[in-house]
Parts: structure tokens; sequence; C-alpha cells
DNA sequence: CATGAATGAGTTTTCATTCAT
DNA sequence: TATGAATGAAAACTCATTCAT
């Protein structure tokens, strides 16, 4: 993966971190994206991220040289979570089952992982300043792989003729959408995808539609609801 | 509508604002919109959306009195258009007409107006601090009305048993993702709305994923392309 | 008296000012007193100042050139009056006599005139940049001439050998002490000169003190109260 | 006494400050007295403060998080200093002795702090913002207190019937007005109190000017001069 | 005589970062 | 490792004053 990782602590001769160190920064990261994703970075200060990660400004930036620098450990952190599903989607599975376990799993995401898809989020809409290399490169061979794989779907008879990327674009587009807006969605409904029932409502909805536009059956024949 | 206009200038004496009053307003709310979308409202600086409007920070103070209110001006500017389109779908169209309509609506929005919707995303984001009011109210009253239209077309039995709120809010996370998320889309496909082509095939996959997905044919038999 | 007026309007074609002007000055300088005696030279706003008299701030900025000019103008407005009880002191009358009505008529001034006074305080304890000059040619020619006034008193064996400088600024500063602590006073005894109960208390107990501290009996005898 | 204390720094870990501390908060207290008495509230600026104090503005605001700050903890320092003259009066001592030695040393105390006389009495006169809470509680019990130690002198006959209240009041603007006005006096007599011979002719004139109004020989017999 | 529009200098405050220990 | 002390650059906002009409 192109280079993202925030730098090490000024005095790098070790490579392996000791215990609290490794604890450290993890504790900072986690305070981190809490920030990031809620005030983004120009509003989220290093103050209050020490504070959460409970210890001094100063200690924190003996962990990470510079703000920026957190925030892009940070960015580098969720990234690998978040393109993970989608490289599951195998070429020998079902169609529909793979692509119904891909929803599912995003949608889990959204829902355990929230800030991070805010922060996702926030990074792309402010132009990607940092991750648009990996962008370019990473997720781009990601999604030319796995295109190819729902054209060969297509190609097989196996479903309609939905332009793969378009296809990915909508479930990223509807999945994030329960994360990144679930304040309207509060605002709207009452509840959001940290409720069990709505959550599972989501994923039948969104998993439903989907599908079903792209020519596959669901839920299936005698498969109950999910 | 719940009210969020920004302040008017010091003497409120005329409610109709004098011609080159009006000219500035809307020079700045147009810089304004463009500073915090890319920046979000930490990272814009008042000075450099005076920059933007062509004044001195004094003056575009004189017009606004903080930071603040110029940004809910921005804010109530934009919503208006915003949720413009919902307003319009139909309970006496056809629902595919009417879907379909609605959905190229939002993208041609999205098109046209990509930075209000990253300001809209961005707002809703970081909790909706200025406008969760007019979520609760005003878009909930909507949302409502128009969930209601949807179901009776299915109960009339015109379109899959879709739950509607799904259905809105899947439009909306698709439509919209290609204005917040248009770096990304570049990143990947090389091009985006900006471009008629990359536009057209927008509408084209979405409403028929979208369509289809709720039982509704699209595009209909013999109708080329759209 | 030593040159204290405020700047004349721009265009000083015409000596005597017309009706509206005369109004209007009127008017700003009242305002401006109210202002600088609340919250001092800086902490006045010319726009407050021209909200208080009921005008625009350019058009208060047409009678005076400049806030130091306002507040110059005020100030001369208010020495004249502050001055002139002391000049009534009568070496012809009767000593207690004439202390009584100096001291009688210096509350009276604070308890009409609150605001004159705590400017007046304000300004010489900021070091009385601007009535220096007056404080140290008038006011001392009219301090000495009074002096020499009690000084005769004094030696005609008619009262006790008090300083009479020092007996000047006794009741300078008791007087004052009435206007200028009104809010401390007010905190202390649940009201303050503008309670004329209180007002004639205050009366006879600060003219009690002083003459009878120089020797003077009072309240005479068979003089009831006062 | 009702709290009016400026903030801590930030890390309030310690109730004891370190030297460093200690030393720094000293200094800026020191600085913005000088200031703040010079100038009024608004008059002063941080910036001078600090240099006042040799140091940057930065570091200042690293010890008081703001302007109202440093005011209130400047306020709440020369308070405590300021009450204690009168909670010294002695309701066993000699009626004459303690009034005399209260008048001295309020004389002092503007002799040797008379821009905390400034400063006390600029905030009285802006409407006491900051302490008048103190004023009420404080300020209040112990007038009341001494009032009556001065009614029980009345009563058991040994000074006259004057108003406690006002009599206490009297000696406030007295000895004060020597503080406060300290530019007009040295206007109108080439000197102050920091002069010896003015200080001494001073205390003579008051004390005996006010004992003798209440009733009290002074000087007594046989005492020379003071 | 009056006002709306515009501005520049100054002021408070925030904050990432560095320094010393 | 850890932290308290210190700082400079930038940012929002204020306000007296000027300009144009």
């Amino acid at each position: 993966m192109t280079c993202l990782s925030g730098q090490s602590p000024a005095s790098p001769k070790q490579v392996g971190l000791s215990r609290i160190q490794e604890k450290n920064r993890s504790l900072i990261l986690e305070a981190a994206l809490g920030e990031f994703s809620k005030k983004g970075f120009s509003g989220a200060t290093v103050e209050r991220i020490a504070a959460e990660a409970g210890m001094s400004k100063s200690n924190l930036l003996y962990y990470f040289s510079s703000k920026e620098s957190i925030y892009n450990a940070t960015l580098a952190h969720i990234l690998e979570i978040w393109l993970t599903p989608l490289k599951t989607l195998d070429p020998l599975g079902d169609p529909a089952d793979e692509l119904a376990a891909y929803i599912r799993q995003k949608i889990e995401l959204s829902a355990e992982f929230p800030e991070a898809s805010r922060l996702f989020a926030n990074e792309v809409m402010q132009g990607a300043p940092q991750i648009l290399p990996v962008l370019q490169t990473d997720l781009k061979r990601l999604v030319l792989e796995k295109s190819q794989v729902i054209k060969d779907w297509i190609e097989a008879g196996r479903m309609d003729a939905v332009d793969p990327v378009h296809l990915i674009f909508t479930i990223w587009a509807t999945t994030q959408h329960y994360a990144d807006f679930s304040v309207q969605i509060r605002a709207l409904t009452g509840t959001d995808l940290s409720d069990p029932d709505f959550h599972q409502s989501t994923v039948a909805a969104v998993t439903s539609l989907i599908l079903n536009g792209a020519g596959l059956k669901w839920p299936r024949e005698g498969d109950p609801g999910a």
C-alpha cells in the first residue's frame, strides 16, 4: 500500500515498539478518530485529542510529531479496515450471495465504525488531500479487479447488465450513508444503525433493492427475511 | 421553514435590501459556499471568503456579523434548493416516472451544485449543529408525507413492497454520493458528473438499479437509453 | 477658562448654530455623558453614543470630528457646572452658613448629576489627560482664592484652625463619594441619593461632621434637622 | 469570601503552584494593577500588561485564560488588603484612638497602594460588575458589624450621635480621595501623599476634622501634632 | 444635514509546536 | 517517557474614521 503511515517517534532506534509505546499510540489513534471525525481536521485540536487519550499535549507530540501526522496515521489505520470487505468478493461464488455478503459487511462496518466512515468521507469530500494517491493506486486496482468479476458474472448471464462501477458506487453510497448521515436518519426515524432492529431492516431493504435492481432475486425463495 | 437566516446588516430599517447590499450579500454567500464546502467550518477563514468575494474582511463583517452567521446564511440559502425536488413527487403520477424524475433531478443538483451538497453533508456529519431543528421539523414532515405516497403506490400494487423511508435514503445516498465523493470517483474513473457522458450513464445506472430494485420496469420497453 | 471645547462642525461658516444643530449637539453631549461615565473613555463607543442620541454614527461625526472631541466637549460641558458652587462661597457671609450651603449644593449636584461626577472622577483618576491644564490654572486660582476666605475666617476667630485646602478636599471627597460610589452605597444601605430621605440624612450627617469638625456648631440651636 | 479568584493554569492538579508559576502570576498581577488602574479595563491591553510583566502575550495567557480573568484576579488580590483595616476597629478600644488609627491606616494604604485604590474606585464607579456580590455580602456584613460598634460607643455616651454608616462613608471618601484624585491634588498643591510632609499633614487634618466632627477631642491634650 | 458603505489598525484569543527539565 | 513553560503565527472580531452620495 502506498505509504500513509504517521512518523515514528523521535528516536527511531528500535523498530519494535515497547509495550507502553504500543498502548499509547493506540490510545492516541482512538482519541484522534473521535476528534477528527467529529470536528474535521481543522476543528480538532491536539489538546483535546491528548486529553481524550489521557496524556499531556507534549507527550502526544512525542509519539506523533505533528497534528498532520496523527491525522495521517488515523487515516491509514482505518483505511485497511475500510477496504477489506470488497477484497472478499469471490469470483467463484454466487453473485447474489457474494453481493449480499458484501453489502451486509459494509453495513456492519458502518454500524461498528461510524466515526471511521465519517473521517473517510470527510477526507474525500475535502479533496482527499492525504489519501488521493492511495485512491488512485490501490483502490483503483481493487475496483478494476472486482469490476471484472462482476463483468464476468454479467457475461455469464448470471445477473443483469448493470455497470459494475456504478454498482459498486451505489453499494458504497448506500451503506456508508447510514453511518455518515446517522444524525439525519435519527432526526427522521428516531433511530439508527446502533439499534439492532433498524440495522436488520436496513440490511434487508438495501440488499433487496440493489440485488433486485441488478436482476438477482432477493430474498431467495424460502429465505426468511434477511 | 424554521428560521435559519443570517442577520441583516446593522440598520434593518428596510426589509428590502438596497441594490448594492443585495449584490454583496450574494457575492459573499457564493464565496462562503466555496470555502465552507472545501474546508469545513473551522478550516474556512473569513479572510479567504472576503478575498474570494472581492471585498475587505471588515466590509464582509459589515454584512454578516460573524463567521457563524455567514455559515448559517449559506446553509439556509442552499437548504431551500436542496429540499425542493422531493416536494415535486406527485401522488397522482406514475410511480416509475415520478421516482425516475426525482432521481434525475437529484443527480442534476449534484452535478450543478456539488459544493452545496458537500456543505450539507459536512453539516450533517458534524452532528447538524445548525440545522438539526430543520431536519426534525420540516424535513421530517416532508419525508412522512412522501413516504405515505409511496406506501399508497405499494398498496395499490403498483410497485414492490420496499420500505419507503429506506427507498428515500437510498436515493439520497446514491445521488449525493456522486457530488460528495467526486474526487474519489474521479480518481477511480477519470471523470465525474461534470462530464455529460458520465452524468448520463450515472442517471441511467442509478435509475435502473433503484427502479428495478423496487419492482418497476426501467428503462421502459422501447425507451432508448435514458 | 482654558480652552477645552470640542471642535465646531466641519463647515464653520456660521458662528451661530442653527436650531437643529444646537439640538443635536445637545443630544450628543447628553448621550456621551451617559456612555463615558458608564464605560470610561475606552469602553465607550461612538456607535452606542450615536444610537443613544438617536442618530447615525456618520451624522454624529458630522457634529464632532472625533471620539476625543466628543469627550472633550462633554468634559467642558460639565466642568462649568462642577465648579460653580465653590465660586459662591461668600467671604462676607457667616462661615457656618456658607460652608453648609456649599456642602448642600455639592450633594445636590451629586444627586442630580451623578454621571457628571463619575466622568470627572474618571478623568482625574486616569491622570486628567484632558483637563490637567484647567486644574492647574482655573481651578487652582479658585481654590487659592477660597482658601484665603477660609483663612480670613480662621484669623478672625470665627472657626477652628483647619487647613483650608484639606477642608476643601474633604468636602469634595465626601460629597462626590455619594455620587461616584453610589453602587457600593446602594449595595450596603439599599438606597442612595436618589431617595429624598437618604439625600436629606446625607446632607445632615456630612454637614454636621464637617462643620463641627471645623469648630462650627451645627445644626444651630433650635435649627431643626437640616 | 465570595469567590472572585482568577483561574489557575491549565493543569490544576496541584493546589500549590510551582515556584515559577507563583513568580509569574505575581509579576502579571503587579503589571495588571498598573495597567488597569491607569487605563481602566477597556483601555488596558493584554499586550502592554505582558510587556510590563516581561513576558510574551501568549505566555501570559498561559497563566490567565483571558483579559477578564486577569482583571478578576487583580481585583481579588487587592480586595483583601482593602478591607483589612476596618476589621481591626476594636469595640473594646477607645473610640478616638480606634477611629484615628483606622483613618491613619486608610491613608497609609492610599499612600502605599494608590493604584489599588483607583482600580477599586474604577470598578465600583462602573457599576461593580465583578465585585458587586462581594460588596453585598462580605462588605455589608463587615459594615453592619462595625456600625454596631460605633452605635454602642454612642449609646455609651463616648461620642456624638453621628450616623455610623455615614461616618464610615466619610472616612472612606476622604482617605481614598487622596489616592484617587492625587493628580488633582498635585495640580493644586504641588505635592501629594508620596511626600511625607503632606502625608502627615493629611493625617492630621482629616483625623482632626472627622474626630472633632464626631464629638471626640483630637488631637488630645498634650498630644503633639499627629 | 444625513446616511450607508467601506476600511485599516488594533485587540483578544486560539493553537500547533518547541524548549528545558 | 513525560510534562510544564513558552512562543509565534494566525484568526475572529471591534471600532474610529473616511468616502460617496
